[in-house]
DNA sequence: CAGAATTGGTTGAAGCTTCAACAGGTGCTC
DNA sequence: GAGCACCTGTTGAAGCTTCAACCAATTCTG
């Protein structure tokens, strides 16, 4: 068995800083976001997504797709969106397959709401931290790491 | 209520792209780790840091520091860590409420064998993609995280 | 030194995610 | 147009994480 490439010392540090430091602040905005807003982060998501959609609704399987979860997740999270009334499910005319998931007036509203406070906590602990060029690289890499493994699915 | 200070759209043109980009990654490590080893991604983070450690041991609260976890968390965790006899807890002699987690050599050579599967993987979608001048930005960015959030504690 | 406050770690229940299986629709092919 | 492969979305169970409550040991305070 032949040895594999290994990182070197600056590698290691660096993708070290970055596993800790995405874990560290996802779960931060997460406590925050659900503390304020009794929102976790991946209804959170839900919530932009569809707020940026044409009519405020998405297909199930887009909006999985938007927001990086399983389609099960995504199911899941909906009906217990749908239960707080920030979300509601009506049929597909073209595909009877499909399903629309549209945002109410209230999930509308929550999300305002939620964001408001959500984008100052983005900012205190990443955005206005950092260098703006150093932002700009996260763009380019995270951009790249994205396509890779869009081109792998 | 005064306009909060809403990302410009570069801004969040990159963040997104990192929050889009972790998850997805992460969740591709997870898998990955998981079909050929059996290990999550926390698990293995656990493994790590007791392997670095002096004596391949170190105190509950002090593991869960370093691998960014809550206790609760990591002493369920570890039970699993534990039946799979890839680590073994003992007591603390000189604090008696303490409790020493040690890395067993069956967890090692599991660590071992599963590292050098999870590097090729970290530099086939992370490390080998990247500009390194953008993996150092990384770095940094991710440092200034990391000291922000710990002060905030 | 007694009592209170803090720290270390575990536990069980509730909540969320993953996984595999499924039901119903679509569309392709022969 | 019957059969078959594929796609959509949901479901329930199993697995993992979070949360709050807890016990035990240590340390602080008067």
């Amino acid at each position: 068995m032949t040895e594999p490439r290994w990182l070197d010392a600056d590698q290691q540090r660096d993708w070290r800083a970055f596993v800790d430091g995405s874990v560290r602040l996802t779960e931060l905005l997460d406590r925050d976001l659900k503390s304020k807003h009794g929102l976790s982060v991946s209804e959170y998501e839900i919530l932009v997504r569809l707020s940026e959609a044409p009519e405020r609704r998405l297909r199930m399987a887009e909006l999985a797709e938007h927001a990086s979860q399983s389609r099960s997740r995504l199911s899941h999270t909906c009906s217990r969106l749908e239960s707080k009334g920030l979300v509601f499910r009506g049929g597909c005319p073209n595909d009877k397959r499909g399903v629309y998931a549209h945002l109410t007036d209230e999930g509308f509203d929550a999300l305002d709401r939620a964001a408001r406070d959500h984008v100052e906590t983005v900012r205190d602990f990443f955005i206005d931290i950092i260098d703006p060029s150093d932002l700009a690289a996260i763009g380019r890499a995270f951009t790249a790491v994205n396509k890779r493994i869009s081109e792998a699915g």
